[in-house]
DNA sequence: AATATTTGTCTAGTTGTGTAGACAAATATA
DNA sequence: TATATTTGTCTACACAACTAGACAAATATT
């Protein structure tokens, strides 16, 4: 079956962006792995029901932010180039990113306000039972979902949380409103599993795919902890960089 | 301040898409009611900094999807049209929605496995602490946000529901692949409550908004209770039909 | 070495998007 | 009633998006 009633001509979105986001989708969910070649041009224009320029308009926005590498007479690759994302005291989403791609953004997936359990109480350094809220983002770059994090707070120091992430869809910029000017990453603890299944489906990823589960106490300037991270980070895009 | 420099030229997606969905995005979250005068064509076009044309093509696409209406000589007001949202035995999202829309869609929000609490218990027919699925949805309708569900079903008589939602985007799909080729609601109760936090962002309400609350428990053929769920829907998007 | 395959570049023409200005038609206001 | 305001329609132009075809350049295959 060709996929050419799915592209929407005279929509408003171009068709050589739908056409990129769509193999974005498929390279990033893991369905081309990294070094893969794609389908020559004349087959992508035909199985897209369009002209060969127009594909090789989408490859070069994929080019541009590098998730693809053409070889003349050879043809097309999964480039990857997986994010570097450094882990250390200074850790920011939000810094790390800029730097490295077009576009970026948070996304308030959910938020709960829960007790303390024995585990979370210890990270935060308060007591069992305390009022916390929680944070679940979705971090997207240049149109793929990178990671997807669950934060804890202390629901006293931080009651309007959630609505400041939800304005700003930054976490530093929301703790900034509540007077948190500067904080420090104090430990960061990596492993890795297969992803959830209903993580995959907020990532993006196919349901065999691994993620790496990084958790992360943050502190302020006063060594006292204001927030906890359990992140999950699509492995096929992101490389971790331990700084010393 | 101008909303210019939110607006991306050449970015694959035309200008007057891109105003569309901002002003949709405006009228659907509250910030304008039902019957409010919009800004006169000539203001608008000042304040995304483009040509009268393109914001009168934006209004042509949001007037064709009945969220305005224009008056020569008056002005352009929110229309809202309420999509009519018949409650009765055969109560399918899917089926109610495609008559009145371009497009939608179903996107899982989380799911998570759960005990059945003794309300939950009651409504499904099991025994208090049966492992059960749930499964957070949220329905969309011509790209706004109309309702957000959780769904409670069985564990043990539906065990890849969670995969086949997030495959198909249905619930009533899902529950054919388990061998449900039919059922219908037993009991729907109805009330209205201000938005939560949480889901106000993802009904993108603003949130002093009301939802209706919707709780329904479905039965099979056999009278046999197969889901139950518990939906917000945003009030000022959709009116609810009880026939009789 | 000869040929086929695949990406890169060029020209030309059509359609879609956005700008600019003028004027008409309907309504509101003084 | 006269005037201003606001939406509706029209023409004209510039540029982006897409199509069509041809050929070059690099690589793979035979």
């Amino acid at each position: 079956m060709t996929d050419e009633l799915a592209m929407d001509r005279g929509s408003g979105v171009a068709l050589w962006r739908q056409i990129a986001e769509k193999m974005r989708s498929e390279i990033v969910s893991g369905q081309f792995s990294e070094g893969t070649r794609l389908p020559t041009e004349k087959d992508l224009a035909e199985r897209f029901g369009v002209n060969r320029h127009t594909v090789r308009r989408s490859i070069a926005a994929l080019t541009q932010s590098g998730l693809l590498r053409a070889d003349q007479g050879r043809g097309t690759f999964v480039a990857t180039s997986l994010i570097r994302y450094p882990i250390g005291p200074r850790t920011r989403f939000s810094e790390i990113i800029a730097g490295q791609s077009q576009e970026f953004g948070g996304r308030l997936v959910s938020s709960a306000h829960e007790e303390a359990d024995i585990f979370l109480a210890e990270q935060l350094d308060v007591a069992p039972g305390t009022m916390l809220v929680r944070l679940d983002t979705l971090n997207v770059v240049d149109g793929a979902p990178l990671t997807l994090a669950n934060n804890w707070f202390e629901q006293s120091r931080f009651p309007r949380l959630v609505a400041d992430y939800a304005e700003t869809g930054s976490i530093t910029k929301a703790l900034e409103a509540a007077g948190i000017s500067d904080y420090r990453r104090k430990e960061t603890r990596i492993t890795a599993e297969i992803v959830d299944l209903q993580d995959a489906v907020l990532l993006e990823l196919s349901p065999d795919q691994p993620v790496m589960v990084v958790e992360a106490v943050n502190v302020d300037t006063r060594e006292q902890p204001n927030h906890f991270t359990r992140a999950r980070i699509a492995a096929s895009r992101v490389k971790l960089i331990v700084e010393s």
